[in-house]
DNA sequence: CGAAATGTCAACCAGTTGGTTGAATATGCG
DNA sequence: CGCATATTCAACCAACTGGTTGACATTTCG
């Protein structure tokens, strides 16, 4: 729950976690379906998803057997506004914004490997 | 640089790297110059500058005995592109989204000049 | 020339990261 | 109850990180 700059940021540096993120706009999902399409073990996932919530970016709820995650933009607000003081920001690139929604919309599975 | 939003998000990760970052924001400076308010050797803040040279975060020009660091705040925007995003669909930023909106249905040409 | 200043390189070290397995803990279901 | 499901825990491992120190190369300057 910091939520510091360090940990967001560094909560972002990971594929694999950004993919998650990805996902988790579509829908809140439960620990084993975010782990589906990964090549990797549940408790790597798990793992991943503990990093994510030590950064504010999501919250997780146990309901029954089942833990459901669910984002937290708002966590992104202070790496966000961090990232406006460089001056970039002054209009974001539009361009690219639009293609991450097309891209979003069409498949957001494509979001894992952007670059 | 291959600026990938891995290695931007995790050349952010680090306190120092964003302060140095901060200090550039004012003025280009000398490896030096960067590293005297730190507390760590020259080695390891050339270090740094090497991981932000990496991520397209600063760009580095030898003059004579002197190696001058400049920021480059573009290398910023896709990761900004990328997070906002997250902010966009959550209606979080919808001012920005809105503003962008009616940018476009203004004048759509106005939006090429973005660099 | 010889000395100081500017950086980087190489080796090393401790701590963290991202992954693996196998066992453990709840919880739900027939 | 007994078994499958959902998730974490614990130990372990290789690779990476962020720091150190001392040696090295280059450039400037008296």
């Amino acid at each position: 729950m910091a939520a510091s700059l360090d940990t967001v940021f560094s909560a972002l540096a990971d594929p694999t976690r950004r993919a998650i993120l990805a996902m988790l706009l579509e829908d809140d999902m439960a620990v084993t379906d975010v782990a589906e399409p990964f090549e990797m073990s549940l408790a790597a996932i798990s793992k991943h998803l503990t990093v994510l919530s030590g950064a504010g970016l999501i919250s997780q709820e146990r309901r029954g057997r089942v833990k459901w995650c669910k984002l937290e933009p708002d966590a992104l607000r202070e790496a966000s506004v961090w990232m406006q003081g460089f001056g970039m920001m002054d209009g974001l690139d539009l361009d690219a914004f639009e293609r991450f929604l097309d891209a979003e919309l069409a498949d957001p599975s494509l979001l894992e490997e952007k670059e």
